[in-house]
DNA sequence: TGTACATCAGTGAACGCGCGTTCACTGATGTAC
DNA sequence: TGTACATCAGTGAACGCGCGTTCACTGATGTAC
């Protein structure tokens, strides 16, 4: 039946009409649910607020998506996605020192988590009802996040072994997250611009000389 | 009017009964929010929750607190209170290398944010309405926090300058707390429970080492 | 000490709001012949 | 190509719920004399 569907139409220019429709909703959708996460956070996120800014009715976001939060899944996936494409051009920018490199994917994870404050929150803060569990797709994007300080750690420590690594490598992925995460807080006092990047920098640094000593 | 009252009743034993009443229920209410945010977290903490454990009426409750806000921050105070404790009492165990201090006091950290999840986490997911601001007495408490670092700080590298020793033992504790945080987080693959407090002394060690190099 | 009055802690039903989600309906799009 | 029918995307009013907060009321506690 669908076999036919296709071969009727095909060359047309009219394949799958409705279902293209349906695509550029769901687009739209997350779209508009990015925008309100980005200037609101996650209470930005109102269903009646994304029908109307997308022209469409309340029901019809159901049509595309079974939840709301499955819409913050995947806003908070294409965050993922994006810090995910700064970490690695960081990481291949210039061909200096690992310890350099380090420190550049650190600092793009300040500049993302400062440009985009409210929508990185948002990857952190959103929790699933008691019930549901994270689809896995999701938990691999997450975890990917830290694979991608590995390289410049190996070289770093070269005779590491593979979990070593892994966990060297989460650890300095999640001390950075602290100190931008604090940071940038404002509940506490501000930081001055800079002086956040110094930490940051300075941190990173202070580590990997650390674990260099230690391997040595 | 109120002199008189004191003069008359006192020696009675019965002086400021409504007082101590009052002053009785917001203990009892601050002790139940503290509850409902340790099983559940912050939206462990409703109106007709508090009122139907400590069996009282609902507007009650607005007699002795303005907001449920407040009640929150109430809790994040004893909270906090709480955790400054155990690094004091870190810090001031023995008497090792200022690094040894600092380890301890990390560990500290991630057994108090183990042991009391939800409250710990409270703290930090909290936000006031756009509107109303943090009072102060509760920023003091959250910068306090950051001080205790500093002791050993300034052991392991006399010759800093004040706003430097601040800067780095801020710095120390934010790294600790984001390796404890993205540590604890379920959503992420979980650790285990070893290799979680072996990260955070590795960080502190590695850190430390990193400093003492570059002071020297 | 006793009495008349004032205060205000405590009550809980009711208000008001915002929200996610549903569902009976409609009409445009797609299908079959 | 044309026609009768089926499907299902899209509609938006309505449902149902949970919640913070209020407020008219009551009675116990405190005050004045």
């Amino acid at each position: 039946m669908l076999k036919h569907y296709f071969e009727h139409r095909s060359g047309k220019g009219l394949i799958m009409e409705t279902a293209e429709r349906r695509r550029n909703l769901k687009e739209s959708l997350i779209d508009a649910a990015e925008a309100g996460i980005s200037s609101y956070g996650l209470p930005g996120l109102r269903a009646r607020n994304l029908a109307e800014r997308i022209g469409c009715a309340v029901g019809a976001i159901y049509n595309v998506v079974a939840d709301l939060d499955e819409l913050i899944l995947l806003v908070n996936a294409r965050t993922l996605a994006a810090l995910e494409r700064d970490l690695l051009a960081a990481n291949r920018e210039g061909g200096e020192t690992a310890i350099d490199r380090l420190c550049r994917m650190a600092l793009a994870y300040l500049d993302f988590a400062t440009t985009r404050r409210l929508r990185w929150r948002a990857v952190f803060e959103h929790r699933l009802p008691p019930g549901k569990a994270m689809p896995d797709w999701y938990l691999d994007d997450q975890m990917r996040l830290f694979s991608y300080v590995e390289g410049p750690v190996a070289e770093l420590l070269p005779h590491l072994t593979q979990s070593r690594r892994a966990s060297i490598a989460r650890t300095l992925f999640s001390a950075v997250h602290g100190i931008v995460t604090l940071g940038l807080e404002e509940k506490l006092q501000a930081l001055a611009p800079g002086e956040l990047r110094e930490q940051v920098t300075f941190a990173v640094t202070a580590v990997a000389r650390g674990l260099h000593e230690a391997g040595a």
